[in-house]
DNA sequence: GCAAAAGTGTTCCAGATACACCCATGT
DNA sequence: ACATGGGTGTATCTGGAACACTTTTGC
């Protein structure tokens, strides 16, 4: 038992983990095993440990449902309504992550539960305040997209320039100019050619390009 | 007594408090009563009650302190390592208010401690980690006002142009040109002349503006 | 009539947009 | 040789930046 002379709200830490497969963004859910809001899919997360830091928590959730570590990690927004949880004030710190597309090996639940990656436009109905969560983290990386260097976390150690610009379509939901896109992110200098080439299909290959600084996210315009 | 099964941090809310004044962009700071950091200067903040919501904590908070309510009010980031506070495990919401420069008749404190206005380019030592929420403050205030109408928020009922490019040229630290300043600013039709003018000096009358949307905060570009 | 701040337009430059064809490869 | 996606250049438009003089008032 633990006793405070003041009541105490519960703290957890949500992540909203989004990658990019089949030319779709989508992100990650559990299915939640207990009550409340049992058989309802949520974000995973969980409770802030005493000695932890919040983006250490926040890394530890993410790790122990991906496997994944030392990917981008954004603070997003803490939600805090009485009432959010029927069962104790909880306090949660949003947070989102993105994870480049060759780094989904996700291990299949770690606590038994279902586990699913979701297109952001076919989400079920979520628990709690969670699809609140989900709008917001949505609009910040749509915003983000346009005036950051953001949308080159998705990326893996080597790529084109046409599946870069996917990326930026998918999640923009609009086509854009190929010789126009060229022009826009060859002048931010923030990726590099390799001297690879990518072979695939009866065509030219592609040449393939690197980020210069992989964890570096850089305001632009 | 309060018990838990699982220990809990305790949850505070602190505010960056931004006024104007003679053409200074200033913050509010209350000089600490108690340990720690007992005659240091810290934020307005305090716990968050188990009955109301975060946003509803830091306006209760900002009132508490300020006398003024209604004004602008937005989340910064949560702040929560372990240690930032000697006592116990306490993790902070901070937001910041902007209070427009015709409403600051702040009661001389509530709660008996010293207040005062402190330009932000001559803060004293501050108590905790308030230092670093001060710096990601300002960091958001000052790109808010490229991207946004946020500046508008400090602007009292009726102002001149004069006026309004002083507001920018305080918060970004750079001169404006007078004419391109105002084709901008017209140009985001935001504003709308009153009709008034304002008399003062052995010079032309200004006209006097307006904000069309007070409340509103609107992403411009 | 003079001091003081208000008010106003044009030119120039850079970055964004629109747009269509040739290139390298596999089958 | 043909199908497939990779790769490239130019003309135009638009918004931002630079820049100086006239107007209205109080004293």
């Amino acid at each position: 038992m633990f006793n405070y002379a003041y009541p105490h709200p519960a703290l957890t830490v949500d992540i909203v983990i989004y990658t990019l497969r089949n030319a779709e963004l989508k992100l990650l859910l559990i299915k939640r095993g207990g009550q409340p809001y049992k058989g309802k899919w949520a974000l995973p997360g969980g409770f802030v440990q005493m000695d932890e830091g919040l983006e250490e928590a926040a890394r530890r959730e993410l790790e122990e449902e991906t496997g994944v570590s030392g990917v981008y990690l954004e603070q997003l927004y803490t939600f805090g309504e009485p009432g959010r949880d029927p069962r104790e004030r909880v306090v949660t710190v949003a947070w989102y992550a993105l994870i480049p597309s060759d780094q989904i090996h996700i291990r299949a639940a770690s606590d038994a539960e279902a586990v699913g990656w979701f297109g952001v436009d076919e989400l079920p109905e979520l628990a709690f305040d969670h699809s609140q969560i989900v709008q917001m983290a949505h609009k910040r990386l749509v915003a983000k997209l346009d005036y950051s260097t953001l949308a080159f976390q998705f990326m893996p150690s080597e790529f084109t320039l046409t599946q870069l610009q996917q990326v930026y379509e998918t999640i923009l939901q609009q086509e854009m100019d190929k010789r126009n896109f060229r022009k826009w992110v060859l002048a931010l200098e923030a990726i590099e050619e390799t001297g690879h080439k990518q072979r695939e299909g009866q065509h030219r290959p592609a040449k393939l390009y690197r980020v210069k600084n992989p964890g570096r996210v850089d305001v632009i315009k």
